[in-house]
RNA sequence: UUGGCCGUAGCUUCAAAUGGUAGAGCGCUGCACUGUGAAUGCAGAACGUUGCGGGUUCGAAUCCCGUCGGCCGACCCA
C-alpha cells in the first residue's frame, strides 16, 4: 500500500515551472516596492498564540492554525502557540518591540507565507503568500495614496490593465448605518445583505433584511442610498465629457463623495470620514493612480483591526479581491499601550498567479528548459572529460546554463531526454572528437551539428543563446 | 460553517444502455537505427485493489452510508 503523498489539505507544493512564475511575480513586487522607499522585514512563521487571539475579529479567531504546547503539557490540548494569520498583526508587534530603534516613518514590505484554517476554494488555501506594504507612524492620507499607488503599479507592472481599487472608510460605514437607522447590533447584518445588491436586487436584499430582523424603514433608508450610487456613474460620465480634464472615475468618485455627504449630514465621525477620503483621493490624482480608484461605500472588510479607510482591489475575472487593506491606527497600542498609527495593503500572491496563468500574462522565457546546452557522455571512461567540458564551458561563458547526463546511456537515449526536456544545444564528445580536441554541437531545433574546437564552444554558444 | 457536482491505467472535459467479463488514445520501454532526439513500423510492459473503507445484492465502476481529494456557489477572505 503506497502511502499518502499528497501534501495536506490547502497546502501546496511547488514544481519548478510554478516557482518561476511565483518568483518572477514576487520580483517585481519587490522592485516596485522598493523604489517607493520600502524596506524589507521578515518575522517567525510562529506567533504567541495570544499575539494573535483577539485581533481579526470572531471569524479569525477560529480560522488561527493552533499549535498544542508540547512534552507532558500536549496531554491538556491547550495551545500556546499559533501559525501567523497575516503579516499585519506581526508588523504591529515589530514596532511595539522595537519603536524607537526604527525610523519615526516606519515603511516596510514584507513577502512571506500566512496560514489559516478556510476551505479551499479556487485561489483559496490555507497555505499562502501576501505580499503586504505598511506604513507606521503617520496619520496622513498621504500613506494611504502611497500604498495604493505602489500596489496600482505592481499590477500595472505584471500587465494589468483592469483593475479596482474600491475604497471605503469604517466612520464613514457608521455614519451610513447610523444615518439610515440601523441599529447597532444589526449593521453587519445589514451590509452583508446590502453587498449582494447588485445580485439579488432591492426585493432580494429587502426579504434579506428582513429575515435578519433589520427594520424595513432603516432598510429601505439605506436601500434608497445603495440603489442610487450607481446612477452616478452616468452623471460622471457626463461630467467627464464636459470638463475633458477630469476622467470618468475621478467624477464619480467625486459625486459619490457628495452623496455620502449628504446622507451622512451631521454625524460627526463620519463627515470625517469623508474628508479623508476626500483627501486620499485628491493625493492619489496627484500620484497619477486616481482613476483606478473607486469610492464604494458597501465594502466592509472582516478584520476588527480597521479604524479608517478601508481597501480591495479586484478584477472582473475573479470573484474575491487581489488584495486588501486599509488603516489601522490601535492595532500597535493594543501591543504597547502607545499609540502608533498605521495603514498598509496586501496582495495575494497565489490570486495574482492565478489570474496571470489563465490570461497567459507571464513573459515566454519563464517558461524555457532548464539548460541552454546538454553535454553528453561517450562511456564509463569518458565522464570525467564530460564533466571537465561542463566546467570549462560555465567559466568561459558566464550565464550559460550547462547540464551534464549523468548516466552513459545509448547516445540516441541522451538526445531523446535533451529533446524531452527542451534543452536547445547538446554536445557530443566521441572517441574521435576527443582525439581531435573537438567537440560535436548540435541544435536541437534544426537538427543541424557542427564540429568545434573544444575553446570555440563557449562563445558559438554564448551567440546563439536568445 | 453550509449546499450542489465529480473521482476509472502515468495523462485524458475519456468509454463501458436502466447493477452482469473493464475498453481506447496518448505516453512509456525495447527493436528496425549498438555515433544522433522530435517521423514511421513492429513488439512489449504496468493492462487499472474502478480515490479509500464499509453496506445492499447471486453479482457493484454503476445503488446506499462514511471518509479523503477536486470543482462550483453561500459565508469569509489574499
Amino acid at each position: 500500500m503506497a502511502a499518502k503523498t499528497q501534501p495536506a489539505r490547502g497546502m501546496r507544493d511547488f514544481l519548478p515551472s510554478e516557482l518561476r512564475k511565483r518568483e518572477y511575480v514576487i520580483r517585481v513586487i519587490k522592485e516596485v516596492y522598493e523604489r517607493y522607499g520600502f524596506e524589507p522585514l521578515e518575522t517567525p512563521a510562529v506567533e504567541n498564540i495570544e499575539t494573535l487571539m483577539g485581533k481579526y475579529g470572531e471569524e479569525g479567531n477560529r480560522l488561527i492554525f493552533k499549535i498544542l504546547k508540547r512534552g507532558e503539557h500536549e496531554k491538556t490540548g491547550e495551545a500556546d502557540l499559533a501559525l501567523r494569520y497575516d503579516l499585519t498583526v506581526p508588523l504591529a508587534r515589530v514596532v511595539a518591540e522595537y519603536g524607537d530603534k526604527l525610523p519615526k516613518f516606519f515603511k516596510r514590505y514584507q513577502i512571506q507565507p500566512v496560514w489559516r484554517a478556510d476551505r479551499p476554494a479556487r485561489g483559496r488555501y490555507r497555505e499562502f503568500y501576501q505580499c503586504d506594504v505598511d506604513c507606521t507612524g503617520t496619520r496622513s492620507p498621504v500613506a494611504e495614496a502611497e500604498i495604493i499607488a505602489a500596489a496600482s503599479e505592481v499590477l500595472r507592472t505584471l500587465g494589468f490593465d483592469n483593475f479596482t481599487i474600491r475604497l471605503n472608510h469604517r466612520q464613514v460605514l457608521a455614519g451610513v448605518l447610523e444615518a439610515a437607522g440601523i441599529a447597532a447590533d444589526k449593521q453587519g447584518d445589514a451590509l452583508v445583505a446590502i453587498d449582494k445588491l447588485d445580485k439579488i436586487g432591492r426585493e432580494g436584499v429587502a426579504r434579506e433584511f428582513e429575515a435578519r430582523g433589520i427594520g424595513a424603514d432603516g432598510g429601505g433608508k439605506l436601500l434608497d442610498f445603495f440603489e442610487k450610487l450607481p446612477e452616478l456613474e452616468h452623471a460622471a460620465e457626463f461630467v467627464a465629457e464636459g470638463e475633458g480634464e477630469v476622467s470618468q472615475a475621478v467624477a464619480y468618485n467625486r459625486a459619490a463623495l457628495g452623496r455620502l455627504v449628504e446622507f451622512v449630514g451631521g454625524h460627526d465621525a463620519g463627515a470625517l470620514g469623508i474628508e479623508n477620503l476626500r483627501q486620499i483621493v485628491e493625493y492619489a490624482e496627484a500620484y497619477g493612480v486616481a482613476d483606478r480608484i473607486k469610492i464604494d461605500p458597501s465594502i466592509a472588510r472582516g478584520l476588527s483591526y480597521y479604524t479608517g479607510a478601508i481597501m480591495e482591489i479586484g478584477v472582473p475575472d475573479l470573484a474575491g479581491s487581489l488584495g486588501g487593506g486599509g488603516r489601522y491606527d490601535n492595532l500597535v497600542g493594543m501591543f504597547s499601550g502607545k499609540e502608533i498609527t498605521a495603514c498598509g495593503f496586501s496582495l495575494g500572491l497565489e490570486r495574482i498567479v492565478l489570474i496571470m496563468s489563465e490570461r497567459g500574462m507571464f513573459p515566454e522565457n519563464l517558461g524555457r528548459a532548464s539548460a541552454d546546452v546538454l553535454v553528453t557522455v561517450w562511456n564509463e571512461e569518458s565522464v570525467k572529460d564530460s564533466l571537465a567540458f561542463a566546467a570549462e564551458l560555465r567559466r568561459s561563458a558566464p550565464g550559460l546554463r550547462v547540464d551534464v547526463y549523468p548516466d552513459a546511456d545509448k547516445l540516441g537515449k541522451q538526445l531523446k531526454y535533451a529533446s524531452a526536456l527542451g534543452v536547445p544545444f547538446v554536445v557530443v564528445i566521441g572517441d574521435d572528437e576527443r582525439a581531435r580536441g573537438e567537440v560535436a554541437v548540435k541544435d536541437m531545433k534544426t537538427g543541424e551539428q557542427r564540429t568545434l574546437k573544444r575553446e570555440e564552444v563557449a562563445a558559438a554558444l554564448a551567440e546563439a543563446r536568445p
